[in-house]
DNA sequence: CCCCGGTTTTTTGTATGCGAAAAAACATAT
DNA sequence: ATATGTTTTTTCGCATACAAAAAACCGGGG
């Protein structure tokens, strides 16, 4: 079978992604291919391409010397949450009424995984299996235009999920809400799961705005 | 500083954007970085550069030997209708909430566009009107993100919206909606723009879905 | 002291070459 | 004739060289 090639470039792009938004590079920030290309050891071909797709993201912005990091407001934080608000409940709505058994069941490992970490109090686990749950929603919704309306937006708020769920009250609260929306799905009870979700949403809004200090 | 330099990828990423969406490239057609680089009369560089800016907004899709242009079905279109019913409301309320005297003005001035164009019965001007239009209440609203969300949904759509919007009742109702959106919006009425902008968008929809007969 | 012209430097934009990987075409043996 | 192995072609990924544009610099005149 044939494997999937990782390309240099999309490399490239996760690292830079993954160190913005945990802080490696400043916001404002100056970043020029040419800098990068030597501290990563690649040609600028594929930090050109790691950047375009950055800035698509608008994670950083072109100036008139090199792309700056930008930075995330606590007013962009509240927007994002506002319209995540209004969309996870209907993606979770759409993935109780077209999610087959085999999506089902791969739901519920996304869930088991996060109840085992939560158990084991392991931060950063948490966090990604916290994520990883919402990101299979968004596919088992079956509509790719809400997995890319979707996705960008929970990838900004990763950040800051950390922080907020690093509470050990909320992770456990967390999972439970999640376990809740799991079974409203795995019963195709569209209803109950886009309620459910909302509320989720709504905590994990409070949850983030309360301690997020932004930068 | 000088006016901004509009590069070549720029120019052929928009080329290629309008080509595809407007049928000129079928759906399912292969297309290649060599066979473009010749047809285009430039290099491949901003070639790639154009392809991987469709890719990311999954206009075209990689295959085993080229970029293979993405058709959008009629799930998709009702699907993305669903989601622009969601947020739309809340563009147009933020749009009432935050916008200055400036912008107002100059939503008022699309709108006196979208007008005269109505007037003139000209299809693909008030196809371009009506866009305007939207797209404004998008940056009015005053959240990158929300714009980021909003407008790549509303670009798929326009190929179907031209089709909608040829029809005169239509076009000419959908000019008295905006006119009604617009003045909510500039009395800084949050709750009517909302409103109003959901039956708007409902109306597009079942225009749309019922006239368009998918390639 | 400031500002205005030209020059230098920095940084991005584009073209092109080379090699790898995969697909296609071909040939050969059973 | 088909299956399998080999060569040829296609296509992309990356690096690099060069061009162009913008920013920074600098020296002379107000």
């Amino acid at each position: 079978m044939e494997h999937k090639m990782i390309s240099i470039a999309d490399q490239v792009f996760e690292e830079l992604e993954r160190d913005i938004l945990s802080g490696v590079y400043e916001r404002g920030e100056v970043l020029t291919e040419m800098k990068l290309s030597e501290r990563l050891h690649v040609s600028r071909t594929p930090i050109r391409e790691a950047l375009r797709r950055l800035e698509q993201e608008r994670i950083i912005e072109p100036t008139s010397k090199g792309m700056k990091v930008i930075g995330i407001s606590r007013d962009d934080i509240s927007d994002i949450c506002e319209i995540r608000l209004r969309l996870e409940g209907l993606a979770a709505r759409w993935a109780a009424e077209r999610a087959d058994e085999a999506g089902i069941r791969f739901l519920k490992e996304t869930l088991d995984l996060q109840e085992f970490y939560t158990q084991k109090q392991d931060p950063e686990s948490i966090k990604n299996a916290d994520s990883q749950f919402h990101q299979t929603i968004y596919t088992l919704c079956g509509s790719l235009s809400m997995l890319d309306t979707l996705e960008p937006l929970h990838r900004k708020l990763v950040k800051y999920r950390r922080v907020s769920v690093s509470a050990q009250s909320r992770a456990q609260k967390s999972l439970e809400e999640h376990r809740a929306i799991y079974e409203a799905i795995a019963a195709h009870d569209g209803d109950t799961a886009e309620k459910l979700t909302v509320l989720h949403v709504q905590n994990a809004r409070d949850s983030i705005l309360k301690r997020a200090i932004i930068s």
